[in-house]
DNA sequence: CATTGATGTAACTTCATAGGTTACATGAAA
DNA sequence: TTTCATGTAACCTATGAAGTTACATCAATG
């Protein structure tokens, strides 16, 4: 996902489903459907037609990994999680609330951590990388 | 898994799977499969035949939940990361590069939280819940 | 020492879901 | 009006977790 947003800003001009899913080792569909929840937050736009395709709707610096994460419709971050909720049994209650606390706090770290990085932090780093070995094009790992 | 742990705790004689199915709404198979990891780690014991069943290998204290996830084999905590390791694409391993400092940070912080939790904390809740609400028994919630 | 009741584990079956695919409607540019 | 792109529904497929069956093993008990 980070890897087509910031493909799109090294473009600078709009690049179709297709190209994008070469990217990503994909289906053009599956990255129309993945992108769709990213237009609907204006993160990014799609045109129709000829000369169409997808393109950042804002400049790199004003997107957060946590923008990024609100726009895929915030999924859980952690792996684990309560078995039951409402559960009648009150080991169960116990043991539900302890690992609700625990995840809360947990979430809330990781979500100031994913808001104070940018996809221009990102950026950077793969200008670093492009110095470091100019050899390699900016393309594909497209088998 | 918790709650598990904590109904062997609080029943002071082995609990056979069939029993602990029955707290969990689930499968006895699945439940000797799912121990069977917190046995390799000394977290439970078992003991087969007549009058056998599964019991806790040492106090509540002394298991933290991060001893319990280490039993688990150490599972992702994270329910994100990298698409795919050693891209070619090097916009990819930027990505990567800066995901993977992120996860390894938060990842850090979520350990250190789960080390600092014992069985015993949850089971103190559990023990504030008995006492606002005696009325429950500690029983199943089993349909 | 046979019976009973428990775990240990392999093998198989569901089931949910993410991802892939096909098909086609819609819209924009040439 | 043709071409090339997205939008989206509908379906197919593969993966993995959980459930299930079956049976070997082992310990207590009469």
């Amino acid at each position: 996902m980070l890897h087509l947003l910031l493909h799109m800003a090294e473009a600078g001009e709009a690049i179709t489903s297709e190209g994008l899913a070469g990217y990503l080792g994909t289906n053009p569909v599956v990255v129309r459907r993945t992108l769709a929840g990213l237009r609907q937050s204006g993160i990014v736009r799609s045109e129709k037609g000829r000369g169409g395709g997808w393109r950042l709707a804002r400049p790199l610096a004003e997107i957060t990994l946590a923008d990024v994460h609100g726009a895929l419709g915030s999924p859980a971050l952690l792996a684990f999680g309560n078995r039951n909720d409402n559960p009648q049994c009150l080991v169960e209650q116990a043991v539900n609330e302890r690992l609700s606390d625990t995840m809360d706090e947990v979430q809330a770290m990781v979500m100031s951590r994913l808001a104070a990085v940018t996809l221009a932090d990102v950026d950077a780093d793969f200008r670093g990388r492009m110095a470091a070995s100019p050899h390699h094009s900016k393309g594909h790992h497209h088998a």
